[in-house]
Parts: C-alpha cells; structure tokens; sequence
DNA sequence: CCAGATAGTTTCGCTTCGATACTATCGCTA
DNA sequence: TAGCGATAGTATCGAAGCGAAACTATCTGG
C-alpha cells in the first residue's frame, strides 16, 4: 500500500503552524460528550438541571436562570425542569417577594439520585489529576468559560465567593442580602468578575 | 432578608473537603455545552461528524468509527453522515479491500464549512491562554479522556503520532501500511497510548 | 390606572436519537 | 468449497428533545 501525499483536510497549511487550540477544543467537546452518555435514569438535559438547582444559589434556581446556564430557551427549560418535578426530583415553591418568580428546590430524592451522576466517572478521573494540575485546569477553563459566555453575550455564571458584588465577606450588593457561609460555593446568574 | 443557615444539596459535608474535581467537571460540561450551541447551519451532532471525518486517518473514516467516537449506535451514525453527504459535505467512497467498509471523505465544499464552524470561538478562547497553559490543559483533558474511555470500555481515539503501533517513525503496525507526515496527526480508532 | 416588560407555562411541529431488523460481505472451518 | 457466525452499513419506527410562538400572571414606570 502506497502512503498518501495528501490527506484531505489536513494540509501543511491547516496543521502546521499550531492547532493545538483546535485539538484541545475538540477533545474538550468529545470528553464532554463521553461523560454525559450511556445513563438510563435521566437524560443528559435532566441531569444538567438537577445539578444547577443542586449548585445554584436561591436567586438563581428558577427556570429563567437555568435556561441562561443552559443555553436553550425558557420554553424547553420549563419542560425540563417540568420533568423533574413529576420525577419528584425538584420541589416548586413560590417566591415571596416576586408573583411571577417560582423557585425550584431539590427534593432529598434529587439529592439522593445526584450520588449516581453519571458524570461522576469523569470526577473520578480528574482526581487522579496532580493537584497542581486540576487547579490549572479549572482556571483555564474558567478563563476559557468567561471568554465565550462574553462572546455569546451569556451570562457567566461564576460563584459568589468570587463575585465582584461580594462585600464585606457576606454581603451581596446584587441581591441586598448577607449571604451564608455555605452560599459562597452557590452559582449566580448575576455573577461578576472580581478584576474585569 | 435573613441570611439562610442551611442551603439544600450544599452542606459541609459535601463542599467543605474538596469538590475541586466536582465543579471542574462541570465547567467542562457546561463550557462544551456554550461551545455548540447556537449555530443554524448544522447541527451539534452533524458538526462533530464533519469534524471527526476530516480529523480521522483514511482506517477511521467510516460510520462505524464515528460511532464509537461519538458514544452513539451505528444507525445513528449512519443518519447524520447520510444528512451530511445530502449536503454535499462528505462524499462516499466504497473501499478496495474490504466490500463492507465505505470510507466518507469530506468534501471541499465540507472543508470550507469547517471555516466557519462554531466550536472556533472557544478555539479562540482557549488561543488567549498562556502557551503553557494550553499544553497542560491539553494533557489533563486527555488523561482524562483516557481514563474515562477505560471505564467506559471504548476506544481511546489519539493520533497516530502518539500511537504505540507506530514503528520507525512512519510505519503503522496495526495497519500495516506506511503513513504519510500528514497523517501523524490524524485521529485513529484503533489508537493505543505508548506508555500504558 | 394603563402600557410595556418580565417570569413562567403550554402547544406545535421538526429533528434527533436508540432499538431493532435487515442486507451484503468477510473470514474461519470442516 | 460450502456454510456459518461475525462484521459493516443501512432502513424503519417510536419516543424524546428542542425552538418558536402564543398565552397568562405579575411587576414596574409614567
């Protein structure tokens, strides 16, 4: 067998000068895609929101913000998160301070099912990470994750602990409220980078 | 407001340790997620397919390797290379040594496509990072990817670069054939890591 | 108090996907 | 060399996901 000359699609010109961006985007898609696949109990848009509601702060656990987080539309969203009610996964409750907003809580059943994430296969593997490493690797896609969301013009969905709204510890100005020590850890929808 | 003692699915127990794996396997989800979304040329599905078919050695670009890279069924597989030759984007070749196997190559009018596939704004994004940060990024999301493969029993998809088939610099073993400079960089499905 | 904006939901139709069955070819073996 | 199991690709069917658009309820500003 005789060795091509040329591969379509891959000339000196594409690969040669460094498509290691281009390599690192597409194996970050396909490990995505691989640790999503291949569960029966819920679909990967299911599991997606339980753990949003699971790790979103109470201002943000609602349909609006998930379907920001999520990238897809309102509609699809409540059809989601629809889903998981009849599941008995998530508990509706009413906001007090707003008619219109309705705030989604996990149920301990939720809770319960989170301890089989299908994505824990990928959480096993980045612990076998040198610590030094898995920290790297979460800033640069952090970096990567805040770069995008503002090209997309999406929200960037960062924590409180690291919000620009934080003061004096646990105050948030956004929201005009102290927060918990445990709500530091919480997503937010209306999450503003610190030096930005 | 009252500030809350005790946030649902967020308890000390669960954050306080060490969930840095846990919420870097999320961005990652979350990030792949933003990176496709939102495009009305073709679908995510139909994206990574193009991708794969123009990344793939000339052994690997068949629906059945698709497949596997993909975590999908053949019949799935078949669909959206189906779709993508209806477009004009891949072209069907039937292969000379084996009356089973059909090789899909992209097309030019594929190729051109590929310019303005969507996954180029996280390639910029991740373009920012410092030169050596993209390179450990790139070993830990391919450990990773390793790792989860191995659990999930499926093929492990590197270059044939890095492939322990390959002998003398340039002949594949597994293929028994010789390859061309281009094709070192290529995506195979019978990849095998050299130190493992 | 009214108009426009916002939060959530519902409905509709298209697409995707996995499961299954089917055809054609290969390769082993008796 | 005939036959049988394995493999590659395809077609079909039903369930589910998704986006667009319409609808209701509530909020906000003039």
């Amino acid at each position: 067998m005789v060795a091509l000359r040329y591969l379509p699609g891959m000339t000196k010109e594409r690969d040669a000068p460094d498509n290691a961006a281009e390599h690192t985007a597409e194996l970050l898609i396909h490990l995505a895609r691989l640790a999503q696949t291949g569960d029966g109990r819920l679909t990967p848009a299911q599991w997606t929101a339980l753990r949003f509601f699971a790790r979103a702060n109470r201002f943000s656990r609602t349909p609006s913000a998930f379907s920001e987080f999520h990238a897809t539309t309102r509609g699809t969203a409540s059809q989601t998160v629809k889903s998981l009610v009849a599941l008995g996964l998530l508990e509706r409750h009413r906001s007090e301070s707003d008619g219109r907003s309705i705030r989604y809580d996990p149920t301990p059943e939720g809770r319960a099912l989170l301890e089989r994430d299908p994505l824990t296969a990928l959480v096993r593997a980045l612990e076998r990470l040198p610590d030094g490493d898995l920290r790297m690797l979460w800033r640069s896609l952090s970096a990567a994750a805040q770069e995008v969301a503002r090209q997309r013009e999406a929200p960037q969905f960062g924590t409180c602990g690291d919000c620009s709204h934080l003061a004096a510890g646990d105050y948030c100005r956004c929201a005009a409220a102290t927060l918990a020590i445990e709500e530091l850890g919480a997503l937010c929808v209306d999450f503003a980078p610190r030096s930005g």
